[in-house]
DNA sequence: AGCACGATTAACT
DNA sequence: GTTAATCGTGCTC
């Protein structure tokens, strides 16, 4: 995907990246799959949003260019991938919470020793665990001739198979911005992803 | 300088 | 359904 797709609104870009691959090149290892679910995360406005502190060293990345990735470190063992989105005065992100392998499986399954398939790739951090994405990445342009880290075009998931729902994980953060429906997820069955487009 | 908590996960009961 | 693991970040003192 090109710089101008997440120049879009982020609830667009968050909407839009269903069903596109998410690719890792690991070296010599391409480890890709489809994003089946993402959460949208814009402004200081919003109370769910990191850069509802503002402009700190954590959050700089998503003050800059859309199109590069904000990646960032929680609960003391856990990687982040986030998407930055809209101009550089809005500070604004999507969160890549699940995909479904497609290539690189060994690769895969070897980084998520003991899991079963269905487990890979189904939460946040375990994208991150199972692609080798982590802080190294942190700032990387995914727009960039020979990133490590990219989007490709993949199935088109119609309107009919995107449910959208209240963000995972915001307990303490207050209403609106706590049941605010800015997650979307793909309910396209899994085997049909792999057809092409 | 200290502290409470987190855009979670895996292994329990 | 419950809970420990584990540490960077941002806020308060």
């Amino acid at each position: 995907m090109q710089r101008q797709f997440f120049e879009m609104p982020t609830l667009i870009v968050a909407r839009d990246l269903l069903g596109k691959r998410l690719v890792r090149l690991a070296g010599e290892q391409r480890v890709a799959g489809y994003i089946v679910e993402t959460e949208a995360y814009r402004g200081e406005e919003d109370l769910g949003c990191h850069a509802h502190a503002g402009l700190t060293p954590r959050t700089r990345i998503m003050y800059g260019l859309p199109g590069y990735a904000y990646i960032y470190f929680t609960y003391g063992m856990h990687w982040m991938l986030n998407f930055v989105t809209e101009a550089p005065s809005f500070p604004a992100a999507v969160l890549i919470r699940a995909i479904v392998a497609s290539e690189g499986l060994e690769f895969i399954a070897s980084r998520r020793n003991g899991q079963p398939p269905r487990s890979w790739t189904n939460g946040p951090a375990k994208i991150c665990r199972a692609m080798e994405i982590n802080g190294a990445l942190n700032g990387a342009d995914l727009c960039a001739e020979n990133s490590q880290l990219f989007v490709e075009k993949g199935k088109d998931i119609p309107d009919s198979f995107v449910t959208t729902t209240p963000r995972v994980g915001l307990k303490n953060v207050v209403e609106p911005w706590k049941s605010i429906p800015w997650r979307f997820v793909s309910t396209l069955p899994h085997h049909l992803l792999s057809e092409a487009t």
